[in-house]
DNA sequence: CGCAGTGTTGAGACGCTTCAACTCACGTGG
DNA sequence: CCACGTGAGTTGAAGCGTCTCAACACTGCG
């Protein structure tokens, strides 16, 4: 099943959608440290929602009737200025909550990466449920503060870093987020484009390019392949990473 | 009463400190919607603390004992790379709450910008209270997802806008903030000075200093002094901040 | 094989930074 | 009262890093 990439603008693919009561339930068990008994209630709020690679889960400034939480999979959420300048502000994985923002509309887009499954709850009654459930507000509580922390450290590397520092602090970030991976030592799976990656650090796809190329000279990493990567000199990139360098 | 500005390494300045059973729940009550039952227990917790402009509250990278309310004043939270690089994340103003994010030590370093008033509360107890008191763990978490929307907001900027365009949605940001203003319409005050400015837009001072004087010659603002600023074009201003132009 | 999508590489342009000189406002002390 | 010093802001000229534009290489697939 592929999804068309670009649509008429306005117009939303309507991802495969099914009713699922014990998904909401799948889904915050990823999360840990949620009575059984909101897991129920919250089930009963859920609808599973597939979606292949692409399709698109939210647009910013549409109206915002949904909270979602990632299953299985990765988005990327961005933000686009109206000539096509898109600032990726970041990756979602399983566990993940998105559209936890109140307001009617949503401030962001999101898309799939890969195929994708989320569980879907409207937003009113799953916030009627968060007020009336202690762990469940303390867990969006905690997770919030980390993104926000997250954010602050990417301001960082948007406003102040340099190309090879924004790539080193990258690189470094990734591999927590996939829990497939085989865990070679050094090893690191690069998910996106180099598109995509330019869009979260602020440059262009051919800096992106450049300076992996500029790393493997230097002999920090080798590149098997154009998606998977070796950090042959941890010290030395964590030493960018840091702007020591 | 003057604050040192700059102090050894690891010395951190002693800001007047004073118990006040009440000062949590006046620090809360500019919330609203936190029963009085819950600002009765947090005002038991909490020190009153003055801060001279300039003065250290937190250090990134030092241990974070505590959380803190703005009373009154201003705070700039900023984190440093090792050469000196600074990247302001966000300006705090009286209600707002900084070091919510769980963790051992600080993240970020926080200044008053001028003479400045702080709740201050141990973690342990905050937290405790926190989790017992629904009302006031869902206005933290309200705030914090507000916070997190803005940050994506300046990832945008940080990451795609030119130097008009930042200056622009900033200054467009700005008004809000100030409860002490006199409101005249388009009249904005610039309480930061042009460092501050450039650290928190990721430019330098002589850029901010440029487009603002391009901004005068174009006639979208004028500046009856170096830190009172007239939009007189504010739908050229909307049109820079949103990249329209 | 040919095509489309993705990634790489090169040359030149551009925007912001760097470095430096200068102005301005303000406070202090002779 | 004015010379002086200081910190903030402005302006100019040159430099540098990233972007833009363009050509080329690689991969997978019909």
């Amino acid at each position: 099943m592929l999804a068309p990439r670009s649509l008429p603008h306005g117009c939303v693919d309507r991802p495969e959608v099914n009713d699922c009561d014990s998904c909401g339930a799948r889904a915050l068990s990823v999360c840990g440290s949620v009575a059984d008994r909101d897991l129920e209630r919250l089930g009963g709020l859920a609808e599973v929602v597939k979606l292949a690679a692409g399709a698109v889960l939210t647009r910013e400034g549409e109206p915002a009737p949904h909270v979602f939480n990632i299953t299985s999979g990765s988005l990327r959420v961005y933000k686009l200025l109206p000539d096509g300048r898109r600032q990726i502000t970041g990756f979602l994985f399983a566990g993940d909550f998105l559209g936890l923002a109140i307001g009617e509309f949503y401030v962001f887009s999101a898309e799939a990466i890969e195929p994708t499954t989320v569980c879907r709850f409207r937003k009113g009654p799953f916030r009627a449920l968060v007020e009336s459930s202690q762990p469940l507000e303390h867990m969006l509580l905690h997770r919030t503060s980390h993104e926000l922390a997250a954010a602050q450290n990417q301001m960082l590397l948007l406003g102040r870093k340099t190309a090879i520092e924004r790539l080193a602090s990258f690189l470094l970030d990734l591999p927590g987020h996939d829990p497939a991976r085989p865990t070679a030592p050094g090893h690191v799976r690069l998910p996106m484009k180099r598109g995509e990656i330019a869009d979260y650090l602020g440059l262009t796809i051919e800096t992106v390019s450049r300076v992996l190329t500029r790393m493997k000279a230097k002999g920090i990493i080798s590149m098997p392949s154009q998606s998977d990567l070796i950090v042959e000199r941890p010290d030395l990139l964590r030493a960018h990473a840091g702007g020591e360098i």
